[in-house]
RNA sequence: GGUGAGGUGGCUGAGUGGUCGAAAGCGACGGUUUGCUAAAUCGUUGUAGGAUGUAAAGUCUUACCGAGGGUUCGAAUCCCUCCCUCACCGCCA
């Protein structure tokens, strides 16, 4: 959410950054944004003076009765004054609702370090590692790998659950095991980040919180009868952990690691336009989790991307990082890293990770401040990244360390976690 | 799920429907005293809005005592609903 006081203060320039992300409906936002808070600030104007009014008089009704005073006469009149202030209460509440609500679906400004650009062809290679892999032979892809080694059964995920479910078998569900051990230690142990495992249900205030709803709630499961929603990623329970608080200035900055499924409803893309693992509506995902100053959140960004990075690096993966331009960024974005890994068997690179520095964004949305060195209350910043969606991690390293006879070998880094150097 | 007890400021903990944003204590911050520390003593100490102001400061004002409704001229205090915590019972991985 941004500060309406920006706003205010700097419509203009505000419209010309929020341009930027492209889409012409932004600037009308702002200028009805402007009137709201008008209309609002003279409706609580005018209501706080009823108020005051009101407990001045009620003050005087309560010393003229000690007196022994008749007050009859001054009761009706405040009767008045309380329908004036009910009336023009609900109006000022309604106003309030609506400006929040508009406050809540502008997206975030695009940060000064943000490249300027209308679209993902135009997202800026950040660097590159490592070569792809060559091949002497002609390369399978993961369903192919999948099924030679009986590693995952899609068809068993669509009978009990529906299509896009999977069911990991054997030697399959075991690796997906190895990996989320060994993303959770090296991020635990090796990076500084405190592990936590979060509820996988969360409140809808959460999910405000992170920016996944009002706009984005057809993406979400919902349990109904509760009104509780299934995570899509662990972002949202493990950043509104501090939500309403104010942290300590020396807690910051704040790092978490946590290991959870994701579920993803996808909707709008039908049939979800992808073969095997690279598109499900659950998944596995270690998120990588920062709550920081306003001074190092850049900073930091750059350190979880990294972080994030050492996976890949360490598993002898080839990837490369590209920044998002100002009209790629998503909606509570101000700068945005993604990393895409390279799979041979899709002849593509693949997005397994996405890091990204919110600013005061979120925090803004879930009142989550820290008090700075003079004692006054600011908001935090909020960054996170997966490190990394392990799904299509999981095809990269199936794709990549395939041999001719389609046996698979396994990373040395990986291998204490898996019990074995090879499948097949 | 049932019954009972609770939810008040950073913490502990008072509060008869009417100067209660809230006693007291602790803590924290500042001053005085003091050879240092300690002690003593005095003072300050919530948050978010609105109005005024070029801005800062200041001044005025509103809301907030778990959340949301209600009664009343007036609610921390009375009523209703919900949530959470604790204890016991029931059920259960």
């Amino acid at each position: 959410m941004l500060d309406i006081r920006l706003i205010r203060d700097n419509p203009g320039l505000m419209k010309e950054r929020l341009a930027t992300r492209g889409g012409e409906l932004l600037a009308a936002m702002v200028d009805e944004v402007l009137a709201l808070d008008g209309h609002r600030r003279t409706a609580e104007t005018d209501l706080q003076k009823l108020q005051a009014d009101r407990n001045r008089i009620s003050k005087e009704i309560g010393l003229a009765k000690k007196q022994g005073q008749d007050t009859s006469a001054i009761e009706a009149e405040v009767r008045g004054i309380g329908d004036r202030i009910e009336q023009i209460g609900r109006d000022a509440e309604a106003l309030d609702v609506k400006q929040r609500d508009l406050l809540l679906s502008i997206p975030n400004l695009p940060h000064d370090a943000c490249p300027v650009g209308d679209s993902a062809e135009q997202n800026p290679e950040v660097r590159i590692w490592s070569q792809k892999p060559a091949f002497d032979f002609p390369v399978k892809d993961h369903v192919a790998l999948g099924a030679q080694h009986g590693l995952f059964d899609f068809e068993a995920g669509a009978k009990i659950t529906g299509s896009a479910f999977v069911v990991y078998r054997g030697q399959g569900a075991k690796l997906e095991r190895a990996l989320i051990n060994f993303l959770l230690d090296l991020h635990s142990t090796h990076h500084g980040y405190m592990e936590v495992s979060p509820p996988l249900l969360v409140k809808s205030d959460c999910l405000v919180g992170t920016t996944q709803l009002p706009k984005f709630g057809d993406q979400v499961y919902h349990a109904t009868e509760d009104d509780l929603y299934l995570i899509p990623t662990a972002e949202v329970p493990v950043t509104n952990l501090h939500r309403e608080e104010i942290v300590k200035l020396e807690q910051l900055p704040i790092r978490y690691a946590a290991y959870t499924p994701c579920f993803r409803r996808e909707a709008g893309a039908a049939g979800l336009g992808t073969r095997g693992l690279i598109r499900m509506h659950q998944f596995d995902k270690v998120e990588l989790v920062k709550i920081t100053t306003p001074e190092s959140s850049i900073d930091e960004l750059e350190k979880l991307t990294r972080d994030a990075e050492k996976s890949l690096q360490i598993l002898g993966l080839h990837y490369r990082v590209i920044e998002l331009c100002t009209g790629d960024i998503g909606f509570g974005s101000a700068k945005t890293y993604d990393i895409e890994v390279w799979a041979p068997g899709q002849n593509s690179y693949l997005e397994v990770s996405s890091c990204s520095n919110f600013g005061d964004y979120q925090a803004r949305r879930m009142n989550l401040r820290y008090k700075d060195e003079k004692g006054k209350n600011r908001f935090c910043h909020t960054i996170n990244g997966s490190g990394t969606a392990l799904a299509r991690l999981y095809v990269a390293l199936l794709e990549t360390y395939q041999r001719a006879d389609g046996s698979i070998e396994i990373p040395a880094a990986l291998v204490p976690y898996f019990g074995a150097d090879r499948i097949g």
